[in-house]
DNA sequence: CTGTTAGCGCTTTCAA
DNA sequence: TTGAAAGCGCTAACAG
């Protein structure tokens, strides 16, 4: 392998001291204009390309990489992030280090290990395990720790999250005003905060609205897509099935598709989705949409921030959500 | 912030020198067993991380870094093919960096050399541009450069790609088998290395089953969903339509779905999209399917080898499609 | 089995 | 406006 000029050839070649041609390469003021010329030219004609390794060591303290952790990358809501997360860290000359975690705790602490011995100025995460307590102490010795999506158990960090309540409200209240009563919620795992706020706010609304009962067509546990149709074909072989669903997340909404397919009379079921999907467009299907990029781009954005000033103030960002009509959350009770 | 225990510290909290902390830590062998137990006590104790960036200047040469330049991270493809590196890369103990170009060859350029900079020990590519010029001295210095999805122009470099043309032979018999003839093909644009291979297989296919005139039903610049709409709507309008559309990816398939919905007699086309999709199973869509995750595995899997032994002959790998029929594909000519 | 001595390529005082 | 010298934290010979 050829080695690369370093520094040192390029000064040597332009006639300067190496600190001078630092200067030039990193566009620090107070160098003649001859003597700049002079230092780019050796630079260029020799193909020198700095060493940002070794930049990172001299300047000592977190080198110019942001770690993300996150479930799974082949997933298109963490792709987005992540997208966000590197469009907004470029912007500030930063680059992204992606590690997956498959949703497994003991690999996300030591897929945190790993980042960290890359020194990363900061670290966003969508935190899957429960317990952050190593992460702790890195804050504490200046790390900078985002999360996102959900909020990181017993961490008081920068998080950026949607507003679930309100998105699950304005479906529910979208259903109701329709006139549905008997309004089906299917969700995944009850251990997952977004499950939590989805399902707790639609019991309140349905409360809200005077529905009793809402408990009855209430469901958890689909955490696939076959889990969640299983789970609404069982919902309409029951006496007074619902009239609508609210499907509480992007997997969920298609296994209930499924199940309302092959469902006599499944097509008159009004349905509406937590989380938008590529085709729900082509599909004619309501959901509660919000913009995962944009999250990912506030994520970077607080992490940037705190890094520059480790002492303000906590924040925590909501993002809105809308319910985008198309069709299958309009359908009136039969 | 608070400092970090080095190497030295911990040598000296264990009462040895900085080298036998060293090995310990590293696992090299050659160590008493005491020793190693007394220094990985204090490395705990201490809490002691390893500084990788201070590993990876002191090694010379690259660091374990890996890069992905790719056009768009956000989209559901790419991040397939992220996901599948970082998954290997992490079997070697190598991590990976990623970079958006949004199609652009300038970012592309720019992206590559910020890579470079942080001495990323291979660099894999979807690549956008055409010229790559740049990237051929890196070679020359050492670079290990992977293309995956399509070829690097003018490089002779480790590639992996799909079986583009049997895929798309495999799409045009089985509609032929079920005795379609007028059979349409709407392709993205034409500079596109995939475009080009799936639409000259097409008409290869067609002649080769004796049918005249391929070229009437052959369309292409459906870079959006949109596009290829009015593009199907259009063959729609004209005399003697298509029994039949072989959908190029699965944008244009989305977009002839949309077309067919709203077309009469929509509902009896035949329909094969390129490239599987999410709902392509809720939807019932014939398409000819692949593992882009695979793609990513064994194009970091080329990058490492590559790595190891340079001198070894270049590679091209060519990932099997398979034809999964859903229904849409199977619908005989009217 | 263990330690000593040089660097890796850059940034950073502090002088000149 | 420019330069000299001292590291950053680690690995890599080479000795003992």
């Amino acid at each position: 392998m050829i080695r690369r000029p370093t520094l040192a050839v390029v000064a040597e070649a332009a006639g300067v001291s190496l600190k001078t041609a630092s200067r030039v390469l990193n566009g620090e003021p107070n160098v003649a204009a001859a003597t700049r010329e002079r230092v780019q030219d050796a630079a260029t004609s020799l193909g020198f390309r700095r060493n940002a390794v070794a930049a990172d060591l001299a300047r000592g303290g977190f080198s110019r990489l942001v770690g993300f952790i996150t479930g799974d990358l082949a997933n298109q809501f963490y792709s987005a992030l992540a997208s966000g997360i590197e469009r907004e860290l470029r912007e500030h000359g930063l680059q992204l280090l992606t590690a997956s975690s498959d949703e497994d705790p003991a690999r996300e602490g030591s897929l945190t290990g790993e980042l960290l011995e890359r020194r990363v100025g900061a670290l966003i995460v969508t935190p899957a395990g429960a317990d952050h307590s190593a992460l702790q102490a890195e804050i504490a010795a200046g790390l900078t720790v985002v999360a996102v999506d959900r909020p990181a158990a017993g961490m008081d960090v920068d998080t950026v999250v949607i507003d679930n309540r309100g998105g699950t409200r304005a479906a529910v209240d979208h259903l109701l005003a329709r006139g549905h009563r008997r309004i089906a919620f299917v969700g995944d795992e009850p251990h997952l905060w977004t499950y939590q706020e989805r399902s707790t706010e639609f019991l309140a609304t349905m409360r809200d609205a005077g529905v009793p009962d809402a408990e009855r067509l209430h469901r958890s546990g689909a955490h696939s897509v076959a889990a969640a149709r299983d789970l609404v074909v069982e919902l309409f072989a029951a006496p007074d099935p619902p009239t609508a669903v609210l499907a509480a997340n992007n997997r969920v909404t298609v296994g209930t598709l499924q199940a309302l397919r092959d469902a006599p009379g499944g097509d008159d079921v009004a349905v509406v989705g937590f989380d938008d999907f590529e085709l729900a467009d082509l599909l004619g299907i309501t959901v509660v949409a919000y913009d995962a990029v944009e999250m990912g781009r506030r994520a970077a954005e607080l992490a940037v921030a705190r890094s520059a000033d480790p002492a303000r103030p906590v924040e925590l960002v909501v993002l809105p959500t809308r319910v985008v009509a198309r069709g299958s959350g309009e359908r009136p009770p039969r």
